[in-house]
RNA sequence: CGGGCUAUAGCGCAGUCUGGUAGCGCGUCCGUCUGGGGGACGGGAGGUCGCAGGUUCGAGUCCUGCUAGCCCGACCA
């Protein structure tokens, strides 16, 4: 992308409205706009992260065996009369009246939907397990909206529902499920520590929240650090093999990790006190098991190998996609702007050309920017007639991990500088191998 | 929903106390010089002062009502 061509509102001061780190510098970064309290425009910047964010959610989904699809936001209220929870929500839930007076609701989230699609169309054991998700735009009207999109009222989240025969079925789901979150927050460049939490309104037995280390966090967290050790990297985890999804389980659960609403003390004291933990966490993801909650009271039965029909073992599984942007940016910032990791950038490398109209320049940074593209990568070309200083601090504002800065002082001794975001490292190099220094970097992400 | 606060140009703010032609910085547009970390100079555009009503010769400023937004708390993915 040129720059010249594209749509990068960047502000230069700071939004009054805007308190922590990731709310500004969205807004500086001109990736969101404020439409009304709570509820955001994605800006092209910013759209563009929640795609590529909303893409390695599905792929590390499908990759876990489960099924894409998608329901609608709206939803009508009687779904929820049969479950009990149109009383039970709450103010949290919008809802609507339509022309005929019927009462509907803005979903904020989906097992009426999802419970009524199975019970109307699965009916055998041999159709299970089955595991379907969608990703789609929820509304809870908070009281309270803060921090940009991390306590939005309008979010964009991952929720998939497991049906399965039998608890040991549904635990198995359970713990594949927490492998392939994992999975997901590494890609995304993100340590995100399952802790044991409270089940909330969702009402279930076994749950874990993912909770991402960070001083703005909502929730205080308690932790054996030995948990921040572990890695999932390229480990081959069998999706299918209970042992293998119950083995990660059990690595990530045995060193201690509690919000404070699950938090013990003598558990924690236990811990060798190097080890020991507090710390402030943002909640970007929830596993439950709720075996027969919903499947009993909506009728979703299934008939069994006995010929006996039996109610479905259910689990939900949620990833704040939109709230991921806010954590990562708490995670990963500095003064100057955000820092992207590799995995969810939203250009690979910004190509910097600090003497616009420069033909020998304007060649070099040509060569790059066709040369990256070829490759399969998507460089920002700041090819723009503005000041270096202008340039530089719009790269780092917007977070680009990787920066070619390409001027006649350089070109003069054949070089170009290839510059990392995070270290503010520069080495200068010939355009030749920072072209193929930068693919080698994306090879692995 | 309790407590506190704000609303004036795209963004950040002054002006309100003490009523009298709506300002500053940044951004933006044009020009010249500059050219490796938000440069300099000159010129321009841009505002029903959140909305409605009232007081007054005259309201951004005073009064009443409303709306929206922000912060703290309780609540929450």
């Amino acid at each position: 992308m040129l720059l010249s061509r594209y749509f990068l509102p960047v502000l230069k001061e700071n939004p009054a409205e805007a308190q922590i780190a990731s709310h500004r510098l969205m807004l500086r970064a001109g990736m969101i706009k404020q439409s009304s309290a709570g509820i955001y425009s994605w800006l092209p910047l910013g759209f563009k992260i929640l795609r590529k964010l909303e893409n390695i959610v599905h792929e590390e989904q499908v990759r876990a065996g489960h099924i894409p699809m998608l329901m609608p936001t709206l939803q009508s209220a009687d779904l929820w009369r049969e479950s009990g929870r149109y009383e039970a929500y709450g103010q949290e839930m919008l809802r609507i009246k339509d022309r005929h007076e019927r009462d509907m609701l803005y979903g904020p989230t989906n097992e009426e939907l999802i419970t009524d699609i199975f019970r109307t169309h699965v009916g055998s054991y041999k159709d299970l397990p089955m595991t379907l998700y969608h990703i789609q735009w929820k509304f809870r009207d908070e009281i309270r909206p803060r921090f940009g999109v991390m306590r939005g009222r309008e979010f964009f989240m991952k929720d998939g529902y497991n049906f399965d025969v039998d608890h040991d079925s549904a635990l198995h789901a359970y713990n594949r499920h927490l492998v392939s979150y994992l999975r997901t927050y590494e890609r995304m460049g993100l340590q995100a520590i399952p802790m044991r939490a409270d089940s909330g309104p969702i009402g279930g037995v076994d749950t874990h929240e993912f909770l991402v280390l960070a001083d703005t966090g909502e929730s205080e967290v308690f932790y054996d650090s030995a948990i921040t050790d572990l890695k999932i990297g390229d480990r081959d985890v069998d999706y299918d093999s209970y042992e293998d999804c119950a083995t990660v389980l059990k690595e990530w659960t045995t060193p201690y990790a509690r919000t404070d609403e699950t938090h013990d003390d003598a558990l924690f004291d236990a811990i060798p006190q190097e080890r020991q933990r507090k710390s402030r966490g943002i909640e970007v993801g929830q596993i439950f098991y709720f075996g027969t909650k919903y499947s009993e009271a909506m009728g979703a039965t299934v008939v069994s190998e006995s010929g006996e029909r039996v109610p479905v073992h259910m689990g939900s599984h949620g990833i704040g996609v939109s709230r991921l942007i806010g954590a990562i940016i708490e995670a990963s910032h500095d003064e100057n702007g955000i820092i992207w990791p590799e995995g969810v950038t939203p250009f690979h490398c910004g190509i910097v050309n600090l003497k616009q109209g420069d033909s020998e320049t304007n060649a070099a940074c040509d060569a790059l920017y066709n040369g990256l593209r070829a490759l399969g990568l998507d460089p920002l070309y700041d090819d723009r007639k503005e000041r270096a200083g202008g340039k530089f601090a719009t790269m780092d504002l917007i977070g680009l991990p990787w920066r070619i800065t390409v001027g006649p002082r350089g070109l003069n001794n054949g070089v170009v500088e290839l510059t990392s975001r995070r270290t503010g490292h520069s080495q200068e190099m010939p355009v030749e191998t920072a072209l193929e220094r930068v693919v080698a970097i994306y090879a692995s992400h």
